[in-house]
DNA sequence: AGGTAGGTACCGACCATCGGTATGTAATGT
DNA sequence: ACATTACATACCGATGGTCGGTACCTACCT
């Protein structure tokens, strides 16, 4: 009756439909059996492949490392460019990502960064940053050769950026919700992503205004969070 | 046969008693049922006070932030303090606390910090920045007056900071741990401590050294972490 | 003074659901 | 053929939460 799927393909399934329950519900309110039920398995099924809900924590986070890391290589390894530009880079891939899917990012972002989702966020920033440090670390030594970063120790500060980013990031989108009850929180979180910026460049030592963590489309996101249509921009650069 | 005791006295014994077993156990792995026990009443008791065991929760980290702002409050009242003595003031009062109950905050920083109480600590840290922020933005702006520092927007720079030093306290925390296996880890997180106040530093564009943000007693209870009795301070200063 | 109405503080049995286990069985590879 | 994989199913103790009831204090009426 029930035709055996290859191992891994079943264990990714479980991974992808956990993680959108995840997503959707938090982990602590996503059951188990609501898990198999989305999949249309037993529960057998479900402790074959894990052998406890936390370990397909794990695993989701595991696989959030390595796909922050696949992103970052090529643009860390990418030779004749100069350290400032390829940490631009780092950053603008995100960006882009998120400028593109608007919608789903904002719905994601208000749920992922919600403090349901603690345990689930935490993990996976925590693996991503490990992942990804060293890619960043190499940057700033290359910054400190070019003369263009003056970093003590890069290897922790890479790993403090990384998670100061992440603490920045969720701080930013645990407050997105009050736009609608107040707009002036817009014009404070944009306010607080150019201070990150600038803190970030004060603590590489790198000149004012060379780096561009947060671009424009983010700020478009905000901007265009409360009305669905959003006109003429009332930008001031 | 049973005595009323008044209302804000048994709320307090809740929040204590839930407070000492979050901290021994985990918020998630301390149910509701021994706490009750632990206090000596009925599940209806529980619930006569709290809606829920996630208020409960609320409750005590709005507690939290409370005694984070009493203890901070003064020290920027003071007249006639430079800023940069203040905000030393500031994280030392949490420091020598510390360093005074050495085993009993390795004991709490291990398991508070552990990710099992992502929830908890999320809520926590956030009602401490939230009311601490705006404390600290106010010596930031005097050290602007005074020259000492250079800051753009010390509102903002003063919750990053504060969401910055709870994420790197975190991951210090996270590692302790770690030393029993590869004592070369305390040296990294004693560096990263070091890197972190480098990093504030340069945030607050405040002379290179003039900041203590972590003392000495945090160095010593990393380096007498293993060993119980430590013996003479291989200090190299 | 005595009755009683109403609110607060608490009890304890009960419930659905949870994460996880034990055991069985059909399909598949060798 | 036989072991291993890939599930299914029934079941477990524990959990967060509900609910109907009760003891007790206070206030007011007569």
């Amino acid at each position: 009756m029930h035709i055996a799927k290859d191992h891994d393909v079943r264990k990714a399934e479980f991974l992808d439909t956990a993680m959108s329950l995840f997503i959707e519900r938090g982990y602590d309110d996503t059951s188990v059996n609501a898990i198999i039920e989305a999949v249309g398995v037993s529960k057998g099924a479900f402790y074959h492949y894990f052998r406890t809900k936390e370990e397909l924590l794990d695993e989701l986070a595991a696989r959030a490392g390595e796909q922050a890391m696949a992103i970052v290589e090529p643009i860390v390894s990418e030779p004749g460019v100069p350290a400032v530009d390829k940490m631009n880079a780092m950053f603008a891939r995100t960006n882009a990502f998120k400028a593109q899917n608007r919608e789903l990012m904002l719905t994601l972002a208000r749920v992922f960064y919600s403090d349901r989702n603690a345990l689930l966020r935490s993990r996976m920033t925590r693996r991503s940053v490990e992942l990804t440090a060293p890619a960043l670390a190499r940057i700033i030594e290359q910054g400190n050769r070019e003369g263009t970063m003056a970093v003590g120790h890069p290897t922790q500060t890479a790993q403090m950026i990384l998670e100061f980013g992440a603490t920045v990031v969720a701080g930013f989108a645990q407050r997105l919700d009050e736009i609608d009850r107040d707009p002036a929180v817009g014009d404070e979180l944009i306010l607080s992503m150019r201070v990150y910026t600038e803190s970030v460049e004060r603590i590489l030592g790198v000149a004012a205004g060379s780096l561009t963590l947060v671009d424009d489309s983010i700020v478009r996101i905000v901007r265009g969070y409360t009305t669905e249509s959003n006109g003429g921009a009332d930008d001031r650069s």
